[in-house]
DNA sequence: ACAGTACGTTGATACGCATCAATAAAGTTG
DNA sequence: CAACTTTATTGATGCGTATCAACGTACTGT
């Protein structure tokens, strides 16, 4: 509960005069890599909008490709939907990170982006992003990094999908969970989960079963707490090791 | 042994004069999206050099990023090893694909790339093609493109994985390489195929023995036949249906 | 506060693939 | 071409997670 407050704040200053130069996610989200000016040029293409509603979607799987997006509150899951219908929930994003670049490729977005909670969200149109990264090197930089992170990430997954064991994929998204919100300053080991038991489950390649036995029995070996959508986790290290996270 | 021929004859054209402008891949291949003019300067910065031997890597894993390769003839592998000493393949490369890019994000590559048949390469220094990228929009754009593919083909390996059985696996892997082979002017349904049962259940999450038993049972219900890397594909639709690919 | 509904937990059973083990075939080297 | 090594096949068994089913708990709107 306390922690859903300190997210609130990050989008509250009114929204009418956030701009990337004072907003907090700076050091982490786009602006990153950039000068002080370079910042002002970005600010000026990068759009927000009222708060987007738990369940709305930012954009579905086969629409026309315009924008990323950046979270600056809330979360955002991404999921596909294949041919013969089912499923897969292909990421989670949290503020300061950017999703919708797999759109680019073939110009119509690969996956729906949809809120698991109230999210404040800036919208990058796609062309203006290309042009300033025409003119600014370092912009083109960090974009082929995002991009290329994003890369080592889903490799990372599917090595985890690939390799580990249902205790393991769990253990590895607490701790990825985990790491993000103490790189916004959040607590590791304290935090609610936005998403549902079966987007857990569809996201690590388990069925909502197994996912809440393994709660379950994390929970008995003393490695979390867990009610409903808060987690605690109490021995970092030991998840951390189940993880395979060295 | 047919196939091996004409794959020798891709880079056969005594390598010393082979150019972005008269290369047979170049309707697949990263100058794909330029003009005239354009190849050429982007036929300036690429490097050919002797044929890699099957075995030898093009890169390892941690080493400083510097380029990135395009697969003129043979095949290569990418595989990334975890903290824990386990090898993942994260993919499979053929003439005309474009790999390495997976180390941009962090200046050193996340994965290894190793040779799994004597193979022409093409080598693109980085920063040079950042240069070139900084102008020539189309270059920049098809850059992005190729990026964003990259992560839209992982996605699609982690559903595979995630919701699969070996045999939608290996056929869909089949179909795969199939296409991919069609794609340059080869046969669809009778190739051979590069990489060892270990490496194919490796990247397809299957232990080397399921690799088998699927690949003798596919044979027996008249699916393939195979005899040891040769494959034909006789009933290419049963198993574009086996793979969920419609 | 209450019914109604979605979501989560827990238990019993089944099944697909991993594992272990033995053999066979292919590739490599002197 | 024989001896060796590596790679692939095939069979027997077991384990981990899916599936099916029942119940419990939290959220929703009136």
């Amino acid at each position: 509960m306390q922690l859903m407050k300190a997210e609130l704040k990050q989008h509250c200053p009114n929204d009418a005069n956030v701009n990337c130069a004072n907003c907090r996610l700076n050091s982490i989200c786009l602006p990153l890599a950039l000068r002080q000016d370079e910042i002002t040029q970005l600010d000026d293409i990068v759009q927000r909008g009222r708060p987007v509603q738990k369940g709305q979607h930012l954009y579905r799987q086969g629409e026309n490709f315009q924008s990323i997006y950046a979270v600056r509150s809330g979360a955002i899951k991404a999921y596909s939907t294949t041919d013969d219908g089912e499923e897969q929930v292909t990421g989670f994003y949290f503020p300061g990170e950017i999703l919708g670049m797999d759109g680019i490729g073939q110009n119509r977005y690969a996956s729906s982006a949809q809120a698991m909670d109230v999210s404040a969200i800036c919208e990058i149109p796609f062309h203006r992003m290309e042009e300033l990264s025409g003119k600014l090197p370092s912009m083109q930089k960090h974009f082929f990094k995002l991009l290329s992170q994003e890369i080592v990430e889903d490799q990372r997954h599917i090595t985890l999908l690939s390799k580990n064991s249902a205790e393991e994929r769990l253990a590895a998204l607490l701790v990825s969970i985990s790491a993000r919100h103490a790189r916004r300053g959040l607590s590791a080991t304290s935090f609610r989960l936005p998403m549902s038991r079966g987007d857990i489950g569809n996201f690590l390649g388990l069925t909502i079963e197994t996912v809440s036995r393994v709660f379950t029995r994390f929970a008995k070996q003393g490695l979390i707490s867990i009610a409903n959508k808060d987690v605690t986790l109490i021995d970092l290290e030991k998840l951390k090791e189940t993880a395979n996270v060295f």
